[in-house]
Formats: C-alpha cells, sequence, structure tokens
DNA sequence: CCGCTGCAGTGGTTGGACCACTTGACCGCT
DNA sequence: AGCGGTCAAGTGGTCCAACCACTGCAGCGG
C-alpha cells in the first residue's frame, strides 16, 4: 500500500497555488519583489526547478514578472484577476454598466431587428404579463427580454455580454432588495418600459430605442436606491469600495446621457 | 562583441511557439502523442528543463495535454469542461462588440479619469514598447490598457466585462491569425492609437475619447481581415486544409457607426 | 486461457553547476 | 568632492546527470 494516494496536482502546480495565495492575501504586496528562487525552493523545501515552473505559470497567468538579473515581482495588477471570490459588483455599478452597454446594444438592434425578433421580443411581453405572482417566471422573462434584444444584434458577443451582466446580479444586495422589488406597481412600470423598448425598436429607430433602454434601467436603479433609504440601518458597506456611496452616482454619470 | 543581440526571448518560449507552431501547421496531428521530452529536447539542441517549461506553458495554453508515465499528446478541439462549449464568438463579432462597449467606456472614462489612472495607462504603453520582440508581455500590456480605461470609470462591472471580452479571444481564428499579427509596424500602429486614446482621456474629451477607441478597434479588425482575405499582395498562403470559413463576418455591421 | 510480474519508456523531481545580466558598492583618477 | 570605471554579489536562465513514480506491454507462470 505504499501508493501515492490522492496527490494528482503536479508539484508546481501546488506551488503556483501556493505563492499565489500568498499575493492575494497580501503577504507580498503589489510591486515588491518576492524571495529569489533558490530561497523559495529553500523554503517550500522543493527544488529550485519546481520553482520556476511555478514562476513560469504565475507569469503566464499575469501575477507575476521576471526581471533577468534582477528578481521576480508581483504584478501590480493582475490582469487575471479572479472573480469567483467576490460577489461581484454592486447593484447600481451593475446599472449603471447595463445602462451604458444595453442602451447601445437597443440603437445598434433598432438598425437590424427583424420581424421574428420583435414577435420574440412581444412574446416575453406576455409572458411577464401571465407570469402574474410567478417571480421567478417573470425573471426568467426579463432576462430573455434584455438578451433577445442583443440577440438581434445578431452578435453573439454581446449577447453573451447581457447574459454575463444578468447572471451577476448577485450579493447581499441584491438579494435583500429582490423581495420588495416585486410590487405590482412596478411590474407594470417595467411592462411599459419594455414595450417603449420594442416600439422604438419596431419603428427602426436607433436614438428612441437608446433612450428607452437607459430610461428603462435608470428607472430600476432610482427605485432600487428608494428602497434601499429608508432602513439605510443596514450595513450597506457589504462589500465593494464604491456601493452606496457618491462615486456610485458618479458611475451613474457614467452612463451619462448628453 | 559581448553583447547580447537582440535575443531577449526566454528560451522556453522560443521552444513553446516552436512546438505550438507545429502543432498548428499539423506536424503533429489532435490526439497524437509527440515526441518524448528527453527526444525533443535533444532533436531541438536544448535540455530538458527547457523543454519541461515549454511543454508547461502549452499544457496551461490548453494546446497539450501531459499524461504521467505516457506521454504528451495534442489536445484536441473540446477544452474539456469550458463552460461555452464552443470556441466562442468570432473574431469579428468580439471586435465588433469591443468597438460599440469600449468606445462608450471610452468616453465615460474621458470624464472620470484620474492623474493616476493616465499614469497607469501610460505604463502600459511602455511595457508594450519595451516588450519588444516578446508577444505575451506585449499582450499582456494591451489588454492592461483596456482594463484599466474600463477600471477609470470606478465600474466594476464594465471592466469585468472588458476583462471577460479579452477573456474570450480564443477559437481557431484567433490561434491562427495571432502569428502574423505581430508585425513591426502593427505593434507601431497599436501603439500609436493606444497614444491617442490616452491623450482623449488626458484632454477629459468623452467624443474624442470614444472615436480614438472605436478607430483603434475598427483597425485591428480591419487587419485581422486583410489577414484572412486571399490576395492582397501581402505573404500568408496560409496552409491548410481549406479551412477559412468566413462564417464570422455576418456581425460587422453591428458596430457599423456613422 | 488468464493473471501476475517485470521491464522499458515516459513524465516528475532533484541538486548542482555554469552563464548572462543587474545592481550597487568600491576605488582611483580628475 | 565629483566623476568614471571596475568588480563582486545576487538574480534569473540554462544545462546536465541522475533518480523516482507511473503507465503500458511483453513475457512468464499458473
Amino acid at each position: 500500500m505504499p501508493l501515492t494516494m490522492v496527490e494528482p496536482l503536479r508539484l508546481y502546480r501546488r506551488i503556483a497555488d501556493q505563492i499565489a495565495e500568498l499575493i492575494d492575501r497580501g503577504e507580498f504586496r503589489a510591486g515588491s519583489r518576492l524571495p529569489a528562487e533558490r530561497e523559495l525552493a529553500r523554503e517550500l523545501g522543493v527544488s529550485r526547478t519546481s520553482v520556476r515552473e511555478a514562476i513560469i505559470s504565475l507569469e503566464i497567468a499575469g501575477k507575476v514578472e521576471v526581471r533577468v538579473g534582477n528578481g521576480i515581482f508581483v504584478r501590480t495588477r493582475p490582469a487575471g484577476a479572479r472573480r469567483d471570490a467576490d460577489d461581484g459588483p454592486g447593484p447600481f455599478e451593475l446599472l449603471a454598466a447595463r445602462r451604458m452597454i444595453e442602451g447601445e446594444i437597443a440603437a445598434a438592434a433598432a438598425k437590424l431587428v427583424k420581424r421574428s425578433d420583435l414577435a420574440a421580443l412581444r412574446a416575453t411581453l406576455d409572458a411577464m404579463r401571465d407570469a402574474d405572482g410567478d417571480a421567478a417566471r417573470r425573471d426568467l422573462a426579463d432576462r430573455e427580454f434584455h438578451v433577445r434584444i442583443a440577440e438581434a444584434t445578431r452578435n453573439g458577443a454581446l449577447a453573451h455580454v447581457v447574459d454575463a451582466l444578468w447572471e451577476q446580479r448577485r450579493g447581499e444586495l441584491w438579494t435583500r432588495i429582490e423581495g420588495h422589488f416585486h410590487t405590482p406597481e412596478l411590474r407594470l412600470r417595467t411592462l411599459e418600459d419594455h414595450a417603449a423598448i420594442v416600439d422604438a425598436l419596431a419603428a427602426g429607430d436607433p436614438v428612441a430605442a437608446r433612450a428607452a433602454m437607459r430610461r428603462h434601467l435608470a428607472r430600476v436603479a432610482r427605485e432600487f436606491q428608494r428602497r434601499l433609504e429608508p432602513g439605510a440601518g443596514a450595513h450597506g458597506a457589504a462589500r465593494g469600495p464604491a456601493d452606496a456611496d457618491p462615486a456610485d452616482r458618479k458611475s451613474g454619470a457614467v452612463a451619462g446621457d448628453e
């Protein structure tokens, strides 16, 4: 039984993970130089070769920069930043981003939309109407509405982006607000907004479509904030550098229409 | 002349490129086993250590699969448990989407950019300039440039979108074109484009920033297409079994501005 | 015929050696 | 004192020669 049980990961991978964790955890500050390869090898109890392989993988991952004859440095801004350990952007950030991106998408779609697209969009309106009471179904129809508009551009990348943005609708603030977000009045407003967007698309009017989409998402953000203000006692600073502070208003300006 | 000429690329990178080219060129068929590390080392006239480092980088890139005690195999199409199941959007779709989205982001960033952001952006220009010859480093700097602009909006969702779009830069067409995409002239053009964008941002001019970004990405798409089209006077004549299916072109119109 | 064993080949890992490069201290000259 | 060149230490880059662990298969023995 002297078998090497579950040790599937190759050494260099384990070392790389270890070093990467130290970096992420802040043990090695951004821009600082980490110990020499020989030193790392000694500390970790492995050969320098293995350390080098790990460093190479980290270099490819963009977490580290190797300067010959000088040292290995923590990259100031790892391009391959991890997002799995994160709640994702806050609601206001997300809505501001959507306002900007989906606004443009709506404008583009207005020029390319087909009859079949419009029919599919109107179907989502019906679905939302019929989903009366079923929040999950209404949510699904809502999502489909936005994704289908992106699909109307005939650009898979855009559709993917919209879908991904919707997927990010998570985190504490989202779940906290969701329950209060399904009032009859809001449902009606959303339907009206969606219908207006469809109308603009049907008219083939890019400017109107962009405006309608932005108006819609701006309204959502507004309603969102209204439901957040009263019980502000809750620690809105759940995470994120700018969830409820003025910086978000600035991101509002991001999608700023002018 | 004890000086080291212009041969700054680390050995393992050159080896990796060499092997990758052999794979792309079909010398090693998909699924087949390539020569043993010792054999490759002997044939390439380098040490086995360097070959191993190259193999590791190829493994990370997903081009190759290492089976302990068995051999190194050319990875087949499926990248394993990838969520997308397909190659993702084609280059033209992706560039069209980026043109639209990053154009708006640049405009927004122009109104919010700080001195530190500009400094960071200029640092990426230097990095690209210094990365002379090292395509990977240049690529990293390029990515960082675009992501940092998104970060200048102080909206994490936007930064995430840009990063995700870059991440999707995969698939057959991408890898096939990548090798021909690093000419000195194109490098200069990219640098000029980037510099122009930074200037517009520094001037706080949203309209100019949007235009500069769109111009940049449009140029990339144009160069991309030029290298895919037959003729055009340049070299090219990319061999390979009839795989030039420009089905991705469809979406070019989406970002069709003006 | 089947199953086990041993072997050959493969990747995995190691330690040590030497090289080229970067940096900064050092020393001598101006 | 200031300047310039030299040099040594430290670092990553590469190479080498082993040895280990695993896989697959041929060959042996049942």
